[in-house]
DNA sequence: AGATTTTCTTGACAGTCGTCAAGACGTGCG
DNA sequence: CGCACGTCTTGACGACTGTCAAGAAAATCT
């Protein structure tokens, strides 16, 4: 028989590699069109991204997708989880090199715009995956695990950012996320929408509000 | 000949009503359309709406659409310009009878959780809509419109709110806009992905954040 | 009343979608 | 080599989509 898709995603039993050798072809390829589908997704946006678009701008046919995953709901959800895993520790570095209050505000506001810049439509398929969760509970589940992590991101980003002050966050993590979250979403909206010639503007713009509100924060 | 549907929505040279008599009856059945569109589209989004399941929430069949409405998209830009006429002044009630700070700021938190309780498909709707204005450019004028008046509908709130307190705001119009929006999409999202009994604590959550945030705003 | 126009339904079209089965290609084992 | 197995392509299916045309039904006018 052959070896149809596999459900969830452990190197577990692996029908490629008895001998349990490196990361088993078939993991390697699965990531591969998560990876693939991942750009289209990000380009597209969910609602208009099909299995064949996604294979086309992969090197295979639409066919194997079927082969890799059982549905078109478990490539998805493997997708938003590979997403996830680069994304989720996006600040930690600076957490941990910054020595002063205003080095880790800077950096992390610079930051926060370069991610736009450099990541947009990965950023728009988030939102486009986050708000769909509405619709589709089949979505809830991961959505709402990675909403968690990017809390607890921003949390350990904001509350460094106090110690370094030498005082306390005056607001709890949910909050700040929220808020953070919010200036982010629009920006990344004023970015996507807008002229190219704006782009830059609506960055600094971002990193400036960063600025700004950041010191709020602290009791 | 007969009368295709109309592009704008202007009540011009009107077919049904050569005389110009009241809300005229081709008026009268796009709006109905409308309606039952916005009620379709929050429930289902976007993505999953189409014209067949639109017109059989409505006394109408599939074919009636394309009488009324040039193309789905003008049918949604119609749907989404209907949604703003109502909803882009809630709080102008609030801002023009409160008489202290604290009033405006106590029943403006209160409306703000309230319109999540009574309407939230609709903000799901929206926040949908603006995601998708991303990917899908003839969504961007009208969102771009509707988001630009949101802002100035919680400006008025904000910068009342000021008034009224002696002082003047700390921040700009479009990043009290986007804090805001920000709270506020993160309570919708709990609200309509999280558990039904839980639903009345995250709107009193929403309630208490924006208690805290709002003296915030003032410089 | 009949004639005419407006309104609405029905049914079909070309296209796309997710899914799956049948088989071709390639590689490594016995 | 031949055979078996993992991999991938091709082509098809039923269902669904937006669109439109033809005509039935209803309303209006003369």
């Amino acid at each position: 028989m052959p070896t149809p898709a596999r459900s969830v995603a452990e190197p577990a039993a692996d029908p490629a590699a008895p001998s349990a050798e490196r990361p088993s072809k078939h993991e390697d390829r699965r990531e591969q069109l998560a990876e693939s589908a991942l750009v289209t997704l990000g380009t597209l946006g969910y609602a208009k991204t099909s299995l064949r678009e996604i294979a086309q701008r992969s090197p295979f046919s639409h066919g194997v997708v079927h082969y890799y995953f059982s549905s078109k709901e478990e490539l998805i959800t493997s997708c938003v989880r590979h997403y996830k895993r680069t994304c989720v520790t996006r600040y930690d570095e600076i957490v941990a090199s910054s020595t002063t209050a205003a080095e880790l505000q800077s950096r992390f506001a610079e930051k926060l715009a370069g991610t736009i810049r450099e990541e947009g439509p990965m950023h728009q398929l988030w939102y486009d995956l986050r708000n769909q969760s509405m619709f589709e509970p089949a979505l809830r589940e991961v959505v709402l695990e990675i909403d968690g992590q990017l809390e607890q991101m921003i949390w350990r980003v904001v509350s460094r950012y106090a110690e370094l002050a030498g005082r306390a966050p005056s607001v709890d993590s949910s909050t700040c996320y929220g808020m953070l979250d919010g200036l982010f979403a629009q920006s990344l909206l004023a970015w996507a929408t807008g002229p190219d010639t704006e782009r830059e503007h609506v960055l600094s713009v971002l990193t400036a509000r960063v600025h700004t509100l950041m010191p709020s924060l602290l009791g």
